[in-house]
RNA sequence: GGCGGGUUGCCCGAGUGGCCAAUGGGAGCGGACUGUAAAUCCGUCGGCUUAGCCUACGAAGGUUCGAAUCCUUCACCCGCCA
């Protein structure tokens, strides 16, 4: 059997650890409980936060024991970023983040009824410990036990120091709150593992030392590399933003098309980080994609797995199906409606009432281009097309008899942006 | 506290009284090519009831027939000196 540890190195999923051979040993000794925690900083996670999970998986499926931390007390007060300090949010706002986050965390680790020997996952909230914490026992309990001096060192903090953006106290005292988290799940929990982003090295490293002083119990981390893409922008945007976990927010269809998009080269870094195939396969699906990169083995098999793993096989099958009714060669008209009427409503779309707009407001109103000038700009360049064909008219209305079956018509911006246009009444 | 420099469209950055919705580069968007990729080339890139009009060059006022450009005040940023 496998060490999971040469699992993760070999997906690529480790950047730092503790002392490694240790921590191997540990593992080895029997199961043990580790835990990863999320801020509630937005309604959803997005896919920046999948990594994680990948690990809190490979973990579980070695046998160990996951607890998903939410972090209702640190959310309120804000993980230091290098670029600035933090909006702080209203604390029914964070309580309701918390619970829309656990909900969207469970099927990550939930297990199927026939897997035997795997734990379940545990759920805690940090501020269930936190909120009761007086400055007294802040500052007596835990104050003491760290250095001013090391937690400046931390990069987060003196990258702000450095800043003009400064950083506040709050924020400051941000590592001292998750060191103790650790603790509270050490006592608890017996938990002896946390694992987090690369960018949580520093707050991993408190909460070692933390259990070392008062507990003197040696304790680990991992942390997982920041997820990059080859053209140096910002991993897990799209067009449309942030490329969220939550259906609602971002469609399971505009998910699994984010996947599919990937450039060539992102594609195959990303799919053993994401991919649960087993190696030799993973290594054909690359190999293949250098061979072949107009297949598009390695961008199909990540959307395949993620959006199975995120949003079930019914939402893939629909997926799939609409990017094959909206880009396939297939006759719009030659659809049959429903197949037509899942992929609209995946692309969004508006329903029209009465007398039919231009197709200028159309193209506004669908949200494919932000005002009427850049839709007249956009027929004029000759990238609006209505049911695959181009338009050359932004001032008209589209004849009755464009309606495909279903009461819809295809509204498309350049190549790959897609709206539906439904018949009201 | 004193002196000097600066604040221009998504970003960088030209522009010192009319020819400025504002040179150039980047990003974005569209087209061609292709593989719903990259690279490349071409086009486009404030808004609207689009031969015109409206809004915009840190903010507010002023001078002028006319201001991104001149004057005043304010705000913020950057240097140098205390």
């Amino acid at each position: 059997m496998s060490d999971v540890i040469d699992d993760l190195q070999r997906r690529g999923l480790i950047a730092q650890s503790t002392d490694e051979a240790a921590l191997r040993a540990h593992l080895a000794d029997g199961p043990i409980t580790y835990y990863c925690g999320f801020d509630p900083t937005a309604q959803s996670l997005h896919v920046g936060h999948l990594v994680q999970f990948m690990v809190l998986r490979a973990l579980q499926r070695a046998g160990h024991q996951p607890i998903v931390l939410v972090g209702g007390a640190t959310g309120l007060i804000g993980d230091p970023r290098p670029s600035a300090e933090r909006q702080l949010n209203a604390p029914a706002v964070v309580a309701a983040w918390v619970e829309s986050i656990r909900r969207q965390v469970a099927p990550f680790l939930e297990l199927p009824a026939e897997a035997d020997g795997l734990s379940a996952p545990i759920y805690v909230d940090n501020l269930d410990w936190t909120a009761q914490l007086s400055a007294i026992d802040f500052l007596r309990g835990l104050g003491k036990h760290f250095r001013v001096g090391k937690m400046l060192a931390k990069e987060a903090v003196s990258a702000r120091l450095n800043s003009e953006a400064g950083i506040s106290y709050t924020e400051f005292s941000y590592q001292i709150l998750q060191a103790n988290d650790y603790l509270e799940l050490f006592r608890r929990h017996g938990v002896t593992l946390q694992t987090g982003g690369s960018d949580q090295w520093g707050n991993l490293t408190a909460g070692i030392d933390l259990i070392r002083r008062t507990e003197a119990a040696p304790v680990h981390a991992l942390s997982t590399p920041l997820v990059t893409k080859s053209d140096g922008t910002k991993f897990g945007k799209s067009e449309g933003g942030t490329v969220w976990l939550d259906p609602a927010l971002t469609s399971p269809y505009a998910f699994f098309q984010f996947w599919l998009n990937a450039d060539d080269a992102d594609a195959r870094t990303w799919l053993p980080l994401f991919s649960e195939r087993p190696a030799e396969e993973i290594a054909a699906l690359v190999a293949e994609s250098v061979e072949r990169p107009a297949a598009r083995t390695a961008q199909r098999a990540l959307a395949e797995d993620l959006t199975r793993l995120v949003h079930g096989p019914d939402q893939l099958r629909q997926a799939e199906a609409a990017g094959r009714a909206l880009f396939g060669r297939e006759e719009l008209a030659s659809l049959d409606d429903g197949t037509l009427t899942a992929a609209l409503q995946e692309a969004g779309g508006i329903t029209v009432h009465g007398e039919m707009p231009s197709i200028a407001q159309l193209l506004q109103q669908t949200g494919l281009v932000a005002s009427l000038s850049e839709a007249r700009r956009t027929v004029k360049e000759g990238g609006a097309y209505l049911n695959n064909e181009r338009v050359t008219d932004a001032e008209a209305a589209p004849s009755a008899d464009a309606w495909l079956p279903g009461g819809w018509l295809v509204l498309r911006r350049g190549r790959r942006s897609i709206a539906g246009v439904r018949r009201g009444d």
